[in-house]
DNA sequence: CTGAAAGCGCTTACAG
DNA sequence: CTGAAAGCGCTTACAG
């Protein structure tokens, strides 16, 4: 591999010279630039990541705490930041969060101190306090996305309206025996997005003068909606509406629905959210959010913080949950049976 | 952040020795080793990952090129690698590989060449002998995992036999009016797995015989699958069943099926490739492989190279088509109609 | 605008 | 088994 030394020998200049030319930092003068970067072209010079970030304290790179990467709308995320951060020179390291309490403390004490990243984007990975104090130990800038953990300032969309919006939607439909399939938090996490989009539910159907006609807990995976939708299908108080917190619980309770014999929508409505890639393959009414643009939004975020070299302390974005949502109206939502 | 030199001080200890206690390489006495470590744990000591590097050639980080993060099939082999690189220490660095040519330049000749990495994965990622000879030129060990690209040696299932034994199990239901919605590629790209899917197609179907009844290429997208199989469906010379080459396909095909008042599998059977994790809800039968497994036989693989540090003239594994795959008969196929 | 030199924080032959 | 010292390949005040 070439190294700084052999450029700056064939340009006749320091190696000073070439760093500083090469990395746009520092005055030099037209012509030595050019000769220099002509000199590494030739060569086929790369600077050496690590030299580089001993020296600079930068790394060019940024990590991104994840979840399960199996779940479409992480992976739409991460797309999103992908996307931001290659053109602009920045890598990404990832880093899965997982439940295992021993993969979690070498992560958080071990792997992410090794000072490899310039920040972090940390995606809906339900962080615990401790997890967070361990982040903020850190020192480094910080954009959640979603709701990473108590505490943590993040971009997110406002996940009461979310629900809201889906529940006036079957309001306006005549619906009032409507369900909620959504996940089960110990109270008090208010934060946290299925408590937001439960809470929105039952507020919007409160003023109403409605009380839910079922609740039921689900993880958020297609078999989980399955199997939620199943039991409240077949309780005593048949719902006419379901507002399933995310898409892939609606792809559940519509295969629970044909299953036991019912026409979607004449006989039960389903509205998710997401906007899933196949929400529109199953005719699925839903509040969209837009995961890859998320993640663009992230990406952005967290270089302004980064190139800004903001100090940790000011280093974490005001709370913000302007990010867009749509109800997108399809064929899972109809009039209330009469 | 405390450094190892703090690290020494209270340990009493040279750097040398402080070094060589935390890394295990080198003698060193148990009661030393013991005591240093005390010191670092108590000091929360973690090494700093580029000045490591720069030391010791080593970046304890394995890059893996992935193409559209945003498909299922490569989100769950991502997941698998981290699973396995994650307890062993090492990071993940994602290198998104798109069709956007000038991304691809700085990839290859810039991104890739900055040292941060000992080792690469190269998914599936379609790459052309131009890439390929680029990646060999980093003299990094390179696993790749399905058909990263032309002479790249990787791990893969037999994906003639994925096809035979999809096409088998339609033959056996009497099927004799077969289509196949696969990738259309240009001829000659031996290696490339739809090509290898519809070969083994065409073999099988051959030997019974028979010729297809219809073939209708399509990007592996449940889009895509749709219209191909709207296509097939509305030919002059309807199939009873499709062989698609994704699950995904397959699930476009269902809908379309679904569209046409079609009934599956009494009027029209249909077979898939993957195990997608929504393909038990549509009751898909399907040639299943294992992404996630299969993520942690490749990075399995990638870190025995890393770490006997092969030269990288045989850091390249024999191509290996042994992956395991497995046909799973579900409701979606049924006997020829009569 | 340019260069000489110190320094970033480790690792590892080498010597003892 | 342990330490002194060189060196990994850059960047950046400092001086000119």
């Amino acid at each position: 591999m070439v190294s700084l030394e052999e450029v700056a020998r064939r340009a006749n200049v320091s190696t000073a010279t070439v760093s500083r030319a090469l990395s746009g930092r520092g005055r030099i003068s037209d012509a030595t630039r050019e000769r220099v970067r002509d000199a590494a072209d030739a060569m086929g010079y790369v600077v050496s990541a690590s030299a580089s970030s001993l020296a600079s304290g930068r790394t060019q790179n940024i990590g991104v705490l994840v979840p399960l990467l199996d779940k479409w709308f992480f992976a739409m995320v991460l797309s999103g930041i992908a996307n931001h951060l290659a053109p602009r020179g920045y890598d990404i390291t990832l880093y899965n969060v997982t439940d295992d309490p021993e993969q979690r403390r070498r992560l958080f004490s071990s792997s992410l101190r090794r000072r490899r990243v310039d920040g972090l984007v940390a995606l809906s990975v339900d962080l615990d306090a401790d997890d967070v104090a361990h982040l903020q130990d850190l020192g480094l800038p910080v954009v959640g996305l979603g709701a990473p953990g108590p505490g943590l300032a993040a971009l997110r969309v406002d996940d009461v309206a979310v629900a809201r919006t889906a529940t006036e939607h079957l309001l306006e439909l005549g619906h009032r025996e409507i369900a909620h399939i959504g996940l089960d938090k110990e109270a008090g996490d208010e934060h946290d997005i299925p408590t937001l989009r439960t809470r929105g539910f039952e507020a919007t159907l409160a003023e109403a003068g409605l009380e839910p006609a079922g609740f039921e807990p689900a993880d958020f995976t297609i078999d989980e909606g399955h199997r939620a939708a199943r039991k409240l299908l077949q309780g005593e108080r048949r719902p006419t509406a379901i507002f399933a917190a995310s898409d892939e619980l609606a792809f559940g309770a519509l295969f629970a629905a044909r299953e036991l014999g019912l026409d979607v929508p004449r006989d039960l409505s389903i509205v998710g959210v997401d906007g899933h890639e196949m929400s529109e393959f199953f005719g699925l009414t839903t509040v969209a959010q837009f995961p890859h643009d998320q993640g663009e939004r992230a990406g952005d975020a967290i270089l302004a913080l980064v190139e800004t070299g903001s100090l940790p302390d000011d280093a974490s974005l005001p709370d913000d949950a302007s990010l867009p949502f749509e109800l997108i109206v399809r064929t899972t939502t109809g009039p209330a049976p009469r």
